[in-house]
DNA sequence: ATGCCAAGCGAGGCTTGA
């Protein structure tokens, strides 16, 4: 097992300079955030880190296969979508003995996101348009290695004729808006989750026979472009421009078997943070799993 | 065209997902 972090912060006082553990946990913009901010962290990313992203299909199901996944892959940062619990009943003590701290914006039964890192989550001064929080699908964080984490469970759509298609686009152009606000006071954002949307047909099994769904919509691919716009890049396909590869295969009929999957799971990063990504990649090995989430783990290494 | 499979809720079968 891995032991918990424990950074060790070395400041400046009247009595010369002082050690002791990270115990801030102010949000940035909280007093005393600016002076400890230049104090302790590097204008650049001090460490490398590995950022993961996994759909779960309710976090206590998966609870021991996550666990397991965990110890194979240690990463910094696990953004967790539909976990399907409230707040009070998600499993915190069972990360947080992996030496994982968490943040968790859940619902009963439906959706919800979570945050676990090995350093200290922060919520962000800036909040969220209600709108784009009120169902669960929304949550962004800071952690002391310099950047903004935004965990998204982009809506699905249904059909292109559904309501719930138009409140998909309209639910990603809040989402764009939002992230345009946050970019001048924090251009190294990390975007991360199930987006709902395959960004083009290399990432689909079959194009055609998925050319009118709302994962490969014109309009849903739009709003990755919107994203695209304000300097965001698919981390995946900067790594691996040509690799046809899925992170999502549907549960029913033999399409794992068959390899009918999709690549809707997504890390995007802003144009700052892109210097640092040095791999990319999809755990696909664990679908196989006896009980699987229909999702995979997808990661990105960054370097300083 | 529809079900296929899985999870939550809650105690049967409905709702939702992608």
């Amino acid at each position: 097992m891995q032991a918990l972090l424990e950074p060790t912060l070395v400041y400046q006082t009247g009595h010369g300079q002082q050690t002791r553990p990270w115990v801030f946990a102010g949000a940035p913009g909280s007093a005393g955030w600016d002076t400890l901010k230049w104090l302790f962290l590097p204008p650049d990313l001090p460490m490398s880190i590995t950022l993961a992203s996994w759909n779960v299909n309710s976090v206590r199901a998966r609870l021991e296969q996550i666990r397991d996944w965990l110890y194979q892959r240690p990463v910094g940062v696990l953004a967790l979508q539909e976990t399907k619990v409230v707040d009070a009943d998600f499993p915190r003590e069972a990360f947080g003995s992996l030496g994982y701290c968490t943040l968790s914006s859940g619902q009963p039964s439906y959706n919800g996101v979570a945050l676990l890192s090995r350093t200290p989550l922060s919520e962000p001064a800036e909040t969220a348009p209600p709108s784009l929080i009120q169902d669960c699908r929304y949550l962004s964080a800071w952690i002391p290695e310099g950047f903004y984490l935004i965990d998204i469970y982009a809506p699905n759509g249904e059909s292109l004729q559904s309501a719930k298609f138009s409140y998909k686009l309209a639910w990603y152009d809040q989402l764009t808006t939002h992230i345009e606000s946050l970019l001048p006071k924090h251009p190294k954002i990390a975007l991360l989750g199930d987006f709902n949307i395959a960004p083009a047909d290399l990432d689909v099994h079959d194009p055609e026979a998925w050319q009118d769904s709302v994962l490969t919509d014109a309009r849903a691919r739009d709003a990755l472009r919107a994203l695209e716009r304000l300097g965001f890049r698919d981390a995946f396909r900067l790594m691996h421009p040509a690799e046809p590869i899925y992170s999502w295969w549907d549960y029913r009929g033999a399409a794992l078997r068959r390899n009918e999957g999709l690549r809707i799971d997504l890390i995007l990063l802003s144009q700052a943070l892109i210097p640092h990504l040095q791999e990319a990649g999809i755990d696909t090995g664990i679908r196989h799993h006896t009980r699987p989430s229909d999702h995979v783990p997808v990661w990105v290494e960054l370097e300083p």
